[in-house]
DNA sequence: TTGACATATTCCTATATGGGTATATGATGT
DNA sequence: ACATCATATACCCATATAGGAATATGTCAA
């Protein structure tokens, strides 16, 4: 089998960054394709096919204005990413870190005496 | 050209969800190969093949004890993935969401009077 | 209608993939 | 030395890709 589809899910769609581009762009409010096209620098092709990507996983939605699309984010695409993302902040976060020391102390506590409950 | 290796980045190595399931798994701490093989219920090649993804981008480490080989999760990897995601929160969080309507708000207020600064 | 503009689609190609299966490498115990 | 366990690698294959170039579709303005 090959990798799965980039329209697989939100996690395949930015995983190419070219589109997280295009999404970060989006947060500013919504464009037409040509000002993404002047943003990016990139044939305009390439990011029509990069906005189907993002619009089939659900990251965008597009509103037709005479001739042109405006493409606007859809945040809420991305929430799986960042509640996956979100358990492994412990791993750089002094916050954490610190939470952990003072976890760690009260479990020598208890370990000290045994008095249960 | 094709798509960016797995191993390119974080971002591609967690986009197949195996291996996102293996990084969960390690979460709960170190675990040789085959704790793995069994967590998943994935032939054991597989697994190895994933794990080198996740080494080559740094998501995990090994120690070699004995005939077996021990891996450990590096959440660091992930942090360019988190930080990336974050400021997209604000699109599916009730919190922000009232946050923006405050904003809106003292916006209309200062709209309102003219007087500037 | 015609031409300019805005966007999407189609066709091409090289490439890396994930799964399957078989095998290589290396450590352990006897 | 040997069989066994633990893990990694090699090989094969179908498949979807991203970029490039050309073209189709649709809208506006004169």
């Amino acid at each position: 089998m090959a990798r799965a589809a980039t329209t697989a899910d939100a996690f395949n769609a930015v995983a190419e960054p070219r589109r997280r581009q295009i999404l970060d762009v989006l947060v500013g409010g919504e464009r037409p394709v040509n000002d993404l096209v002047r943003a990016l620098g990139v044939p305009q092709p390439q990011v029509s096919k990069h906005l189907r990507v993002l619009r089939e996983v659900g990251a965008v939605e597009v509103r037709e204005e005479g001739r042109r699309r405006v493409y606007r984010l859809n945040g809420d695409a991305l929430k799986p990413i960042h509640d996956w993302v979100k358990p492994y902040e412990r791993a750089w976060s002094e916050r954490f870190e610190q939470l952990d020391d003072v976890l760690e102390e009260l479990k020598e506590k208890e370990d000290g005496n045994g008095s249960d409950e």
